[in-house]
RNA sequence: CGGGGCGUGGCGCAGCAUGGUAGCGCACCUGCCUUGGGAGCAGGGGGUCGGCCGUUCAAAUCGGCUCGCCCCGACCA
């Protein structure tokens, strides 16, 4: 009886948090290999997560100004070679086609790895003058990456995102544009997804390649692994310098406009897995959860069991009306206790429990996602539920981000000496964020990496510390920076 | 590419040392019975053991080769 319920268990978490993922994944239905190695199959519970993202991100893009188009996915491989840098960075992982058609191909064409190049050969079309600026476009798609090693979500061969690349007149109204970008990721990963974020600035080793500034929306994952949730580039005048992108400014000067670019990807699924699952599976914030409730009914009696799915359809029309996304599970012949672990592990936010019991008190019992056992339950009464409901899952929303900011809050130690730094990070998996003054030079953070294997994730905004001495070399340091190991 | 692990019904595994023609749990189908934390009983269906070559009267089991997957590392969103 004992192995019957372990099969039926996911890998405990604090076993093995890999293994634990993986299951969470696969369980939860949101995805699948494929026969393709490095590439996933969005399973429709899945996908209904990145659609949820993406309309949410997508309405806060289009806000900022920017429309969306779409570019091809086929790039000329020639025009991968124009930024040095870029080429230099994204060449190795490059899939490149070189038949059409039974035929070889004049030009090679690669398939986009991300698409400054092509939307810039474009631009330098569509610009001519500063009265076309800004141009500001994003672009929702898939692009390709050969990976060596890949993870599912956190790094697929193939992945979903969004890209935005903009041009602009002058060099402060873009770089204005990369700061305004990256807050609106940082808001909406905390405020949509509840991943808490540390908004900061790339060191020169982790920048994209051609950008002359990468700046970062950062979390902590519950193994003490940082990962990038997103990224705002500055990229200069980099690009519209290869591309040749000019235009005539107020004064009949021909100038190159200066740029940025910026995305997030399908992996946000994975950081909602990792931030907020548990043992028992899944947690969806309610605003991502394409299900954010589903009646339980129960029965014994035959008789009861009218009265019971009477009382059910009359709670789900009243929160359907009031739009909560919530289902009835009327399947038969399961019991109840088999239904709620089964909806934990899908990570619905809000189950609500109606029996006899609750029928004859007018009553359901409220089991909170976010708070496991008994201690996350409660009675509501059928009369109001969707007010009810509604409140409680805006609570659960908040609650959710509470909870992972005070993980990462726990995981992130001020670090004053390089021993406790390499204390830290010490064994396998995460050792959490390393806050610590460094002084910016590569070598330091070449150190640090080599023997560690702790990178520089970010160096933190609106920093108000007074100056210190870099961890590794005692040289004066004049910011702190988060390190960690990073997946 | 280096290290580790693994390929046997849909899933998880046993069988392999001492070769004899495949078994268990879950899932699935049918019926009865059940439903307040992963129900029970009965009866069923489904695999030729990743692939190839070899040894043998006989290979899931022995030998060789090969393909694939997962995990850890180097590369990266």
């Amino acid at each position: 009886m004992a192995d019957k319920q372990d099969e039926k268990k996911i890998t405990p978490r604090s076993e093995d948090f890999a293994g634990w993922y993986n299951d969470i994944v696969l369980r939860a239905e949101l995805a699948d290999y494929s026969p393709v190695r490095g590439c996933i199959v969005f399973r429709p519970d899945g996908f209904a997560i990145w659609e949820a993202l993406r309309d949410e991100l997508d309405r806060r893009i289009k806000k900022t100004g920017a429309r969306n188009a779409y570019f091809p996915l086929f790039i000329p491989q020639s025009f991968l070679k124009k930024e040095a840098q870029h080429v230099e960075g994204f060449a190795p992982e490059v899939a490149v086609v070189t038949h059409g058609g039974g035929k070889e191909l004049e030009e090679p064409l690669i398939v986009r790895p991300t698409s400054e190049t092509i939307i810039n050969h474009m631009f330098a079309q569509w610009i001519h003058s500063h009265r076309d600026l800004p141009l500001m476009v994003n672009q929702w798609c898939n692009v390709v990456r050969w990976e060596m090693r890949t993870r599912i979500f956190l790094r697929t061969a193939e992945f979903l995102w969004q890209e935005g690349h903009t041009a602009h007149a002058t060099r402060e109204e873009a770089e204005r544009e990369t700061l305004t970008m990256l807050e609106v990721y940082r808001k909406f990963a905390e405020d949509f997804l509840a991943i808490p974020i540390v908004a900061g600035r790339k060191s020169a080793a982790e920048r994209f390649p051609g950008a002359e500034e990468t700046y970062t929306i950062e979390s902590l994952m519950g193994d003490g692994r940082a990962l990038q949730c997103g990224t705002s580039h500055f990229l200069g005048q980099n690009f519209s310098r290869a591309f040749e992108i000019r235009f005539l400014d107020e004064n009949n000067q021909m100038v190159h406009p200066w740029q940025t670019s910026w995305g997030v990807s399908t992996r946000l699924l994975g950081a909602i897995v990792m931030a907020h699952g548990d043992d028992q599976g899944l947690r969806l914030p309610p605003a991502v959860a394409s299900t954010q409730g589903v009646i339980v009914p129960i029965w014994r009696k035959a008789d009861d069991r009218d009265a019971v799915l009477n009382a059910a359809r009359a709670a789900l029309n009243e929160l359907e009306n009031a739009n909560v996304r919530v289902r009835l599970d009327d399947r038969e012949g399961l019991t109840p206790g088999f239904k709620y672990n089964d909806w934990e592990m899908r990570g619905v936010p809000l189950r609500i429990e109606i029996g006899p019991r609750d029928v004859a008190s007018g009553e359901a019992v409220m089991a909170r996602r976010d708070i496991p056992g008994a201690a996350g339950k409660s009675k509501a009464s059928l009369d109001g539920i969707a007010g009810h409901a509604q409140s409680m899952l805006a609570e659960i929303q908040k609650n959710l981000l509470a909870q992972a900011r005070a993980a990462m809050t726990a995981n992130t130690h001020s670090v004053a000496s390089y021993a406790r730094l390499q204390e830290q990070m010490a064994g396998e998996g995460g050792g959490g964020f390393a806050d610590i003054y460094w002084c910016g030079r590569a070598e330091c953070e070449t150190k640090i990496r080599d023997e560690t294997r702790a990178t520089c994730r970010a160096i933190p905004l609106n920093q108000s510390l007074s100056p210190g001495q870099c961890v590794v070399c005692a040289e004066p340091a004049s910011e702190r920076a988060l390190f960690a190991k990073a997946y």
